[in-house]
DNA sequence: ATTGAAAGCTAAAACGTTTTAGTTTTTTGC
DNA sequence: GCAAAAAACTAAAACGTTTTAGCTTTCAAT
């Protein structure tokens, strides 16, 4: 096995300088007055030996590593892996790498994480926040890295942003609700300030109070089992023994809901009317299918992406940041029915 | 914003050589007899201006990056998400890095990526490999570059892997069926030669054969759409409609065609019954609940990631590659029922 | 013939480490 | 008091690029 050419390689070989070798191979070649002997030689004689330059070295003079880093709360939360998976695709097809990294919303690991990545001098960042870690993206802001948050933001800090409706989504859902007949709706949640949560909380507070209903939330600690999740759910249903319907704040809520229910012996729709945010392979085929509130995944991704790639691209400051909102989708099935 | 200080910066400051500070910071003072004062002068100069080295220039250097590369067929499979997500963490707890990428099963994409991961002199590689890049993986081998398959492996290679025992599980899956009095028992597979997808049916094959039944394979194109899915799993059905069991070969194939049979009205248990490959969040409160073939997920990863981190800490070459192979499970719910 | 500009190419520094092959200083043994 | 050994430290090369600042050569214009 024999080492890979380098680029003084090149240059000994065909006895010029590595520096003209540099230039060709950077498309510099006219601007540089190269010739086009010169140009003609070097492209064959590196396409010969299958020249491939070494992007660490590239990566340390220039600063530049074409890296992009996506920090998600979970990779094995089907959201944010599905989000990941188109992130994935742009970013590649933009000469761009995706290093990933789940946050579990840790903020020392995320604190950590950030730390390594800076280390590894990537290019930018796109990340789905938990709470606590404004200093250290302030400091990626000061040294000029770009920073796209996604699915959520920190309140405190003017950085590009792609979220959704989060209070349209659960404000309709419950007004849906209501127009149905159901007058105690519950509403079962994660115990986080982040934004997302908050404003899916306010959305279902809102249309509560406006048509004089009493609120029923119930928060459940962030990082519980699956056991754990559905311990607390049910407790909630037996101690408030009157709902007749309930939303659940987000994905694994609403899977580990379903589960509790059933095991008390619920039927969803006649007994308790039930809304899941997120939609799920299986709630279309589920007895009764479920009504879910769906997040456009991938106009989520391509617009973050898009935000991203354009920030990386023009190294000019923009005026101002951007933050923008999507539209989720309220998707109608079975599980929801009138009450007299 | 000033630039971040340097190891040089250190030296100068401290007015010694960087070679000392160098010896310090990778833990070889004792070995380089580096007096306890220099040591201790060094490092607490080195906590006071927050030096981090610069992982860049390091790898240049030491060719060695602490990132390993996870090729898997596509991230938003929850079965290779919570594999990445295990693997993450494990491999984090190691010091290393995942940089990850889908394959598509594409081999010539899949070509491109390892090309781009072996420019940026990735340490290793775990890939649940697409038929077809036999001459890149031994390319890497002759490098000396560790790799290990998990969820497959290539014939023609001998390379490290961790798979589950996929004839098995079919084969008892299916003689389960049997015992139940089932004659007419349908396999959904994908028109693969991935050995994962050919093992499985395999033992399809042979406890059809064993017990003088007649198979009906049906072989679907890989990398449809799940409406195209469904459409060629309801054609099957019509065509078949003889069919008293079913047994679908991977995750997606089983979601789609539990709704291929919803919308054909057939009711799952009393008209036909159903096992699914990789078990799934709501199988257990679907109606009925969906008896299925679940492979140990967190053991895949585990094993697989040591596999890959035993060969990157002992630079010895191992005498001969293993090959693992775990068990898979049977979890036995309510969509079998028993044949007159 | 000389000048000046344009064309074509390159030497060497820089990026920030690690590591080889030392050199200098101190200690030890007699 | 001296030689040898041990202890403590370091100069400089190397990793493979990119880029700055110049250096030659050619050629047209005077």
């Amino acid at each position: 096995m024999k080492k890979k050419p380098s680029i003084v390689d090149i240059a000994t070989a065909l006895e010029i300088s590595s520096t003209t070798v540099s230039f060709i191979l950077n498309g510099r070649a006219k601007e540089k007055r190269i010739s086009d002997k010169m140009v003609a030689k070097v492209e064959k004689y590196v396409k010969e030996v299958g020249y491939k330059p070494n992007s660490l070295a590239r990566s340390l003079r220039t600063g530049k590593t074409n890296i992009i880093a996506l920090m998600v709360e979970s990779i094995s939360n089907p959201f944010f892996a599905n989000i990941a998976r188109h992130i994935e695709k742009k970013a590649y097809n933009n000469g761009y790498k995706i290093i990933y990294s789940s946050t579990d919303n840790d903020v020392k690991r995320t604190k950590e994480l950030i730390q390594m990545f800076r280390d590894r001098h990537v290019d930018g960042y796109i990340i789905s926040p938990p709470e606590g870690i404004e200093e250290d993206i302030s400091s990626l802001i000061n040294a000029e890295i770009p920073v796209v948050f996604f699915d959520r933001y920190l309140k405190k800090l003017e950085i590009d942003s792609v979220i959704i409706d989060n209070t349209v989504s659960t404000y309709d859902a419950v007004k849906y609700l209501i127009q149905l007949g159901h007058k105690n709706i519950g509403f079962i949640t994660v115990d986080s300030l982040q934004t997302q949560m908050q404003d899916r909380m306010l959305g279902y507070e809102k249309a509560i109070e406006e048509n004089g209903l009493v609120p029923y939330i119930k928060e459940i600690n962030f990082g519980l089992s699956s056991e754990d999740m559905m311990k607390h759910i049910t407790s909630f249903f037996l101690r408030k023994v009157n709902l007749d319907a309930v939303l659940f704040a987000t994905n694994y809520l609403g899977v580990n809901g379903l589960k509790a229910i059933k095991n008390m012996g619920l039927k969803i729709g006649d007994q308790i009317s039930v809304i899941a945010f997120d939609d799920h392979d299986l709630f279309e085929i589920h007895s009764p299918s479920i009504t879910a509130i769906s997040q456009p995944i991938e106009e989520i991704a391509d617009v973050t992406i898009n935000l991203l790639l354009g920030k990386l691209k023009q190294n000019i400051k923009l005026k101002k940041e951007q933050n923008l909102v999507l539209s989720s989708q309220l998707i109608v099935r079975e599980s929801c029915k009138t009450r007299p």
